[in-house]
DNA sequence: TTACTAATGAATATGGTTATCATTATCATT
DNA sequence: AATGATAATGATAACCATATTCATTAGTAA
């Protein structure tokens, strides 16, 4: 399949193996739009793949955010979770946290607003601070229409 | 003390009883614009105060973060930090991680429009997504001056 | 001062994440 | 296709931040 020869030579350039963990991992991000924390990644591979360690999953998510396939994000539950990071510039999104039954809302209102500021802020930090912003996480909570 | 009364009657709409860990823990906030972990809040107060728990600092901290005397924010190392909440509009600032050294630096610049495109945000979500925004999270993460 | 009970703190549990290390599997070389 | 160097895996256990339990202590209204 083209997307995964694509993903394995990108993924390359990080790594020295292409491996069956590394690819159903990514396989299993790219083909949904949830944000899954460890343990449900762990539970939906554990069908396919029985033998998959849950060090590895941990590992692979590890290198697959530092090669910029997935973005990792606190939930605010004390775990992570993760999602298949868009190439798409319109899918730029950030998330709505419920504080009491956590689920999660993407939206993507005002990226381009929020784009400018980001983008105008970061180059202020840089010159002020000598800081050089390599990604930002910004996160609105409260509570979702059942929880209120 | 003025400040201490102050607080503990603003404590006391939360809370029934006024106790000298409640005090000490606000008051060592209240002095320093660290940004304070759990465990560096602990060892801070036992010097002064041998007998506190570390069981009590997280409860009293919890209690805090309700009763909207300080912000909770993770620092992207696992582990939580407070910081006293200033009631000054010109305080409101953001966070700036660095993900080597885990220096923190608050910078609050464009806070107008920040906050413009923050409140334009909520009402939005709070219209298309019945969700009732109660705060948010904005963080810049990155290398510091030293570390990159 | 007393009595009620909220708050404390020591000990323990929990849950997410990381480290260790023997075993396995990938891939360049043959 | 077989080999071999070593990167990657996975079971186990450690680690660390935070939560829970419960007997004891201490605020506060009376």
């Amino acid at each position: 399949m083209p997307g995964q020869l694509k993903w394995r030579h990108r993924f390359q350039a990080h790594v020295s193996r292409w491996t069956v963990p590394r690819e159903v991992i990514l396989d299993l991000l790219s083909r949904t739009s949830k944000h899954m924390s460890v343990k449900e990644i762990y539970a939906s591979l554990y069908k396919m793949y029985p033998g998959i360690g849950l060090t590895t999953v941990y590992r692979t998510l590890d290198l697959l955010v530092r090669a910029g396939f997935i973005n990792r994000f606190p939930s605010g539950d004390g775990q992570n979770r993760y999602e298949f990071k868009s190439n798409k510039k319109k899918e730029h999104h950030h998330h709505l946290v419920c504080i009491k039954c956590r689920k999660i809302i993407d939206y993507s209102d005002f990226v381009d607003e929020e784009l400018e500021l980001v983008k105008k802020t970061e180059e202020i930090l840089a010159k002020k601070h000598s800081f050089n912003v390599l990604g930002h996480n910004i996160e609105f909570y409260g509570l979702c229409e059942k929880c209120k």
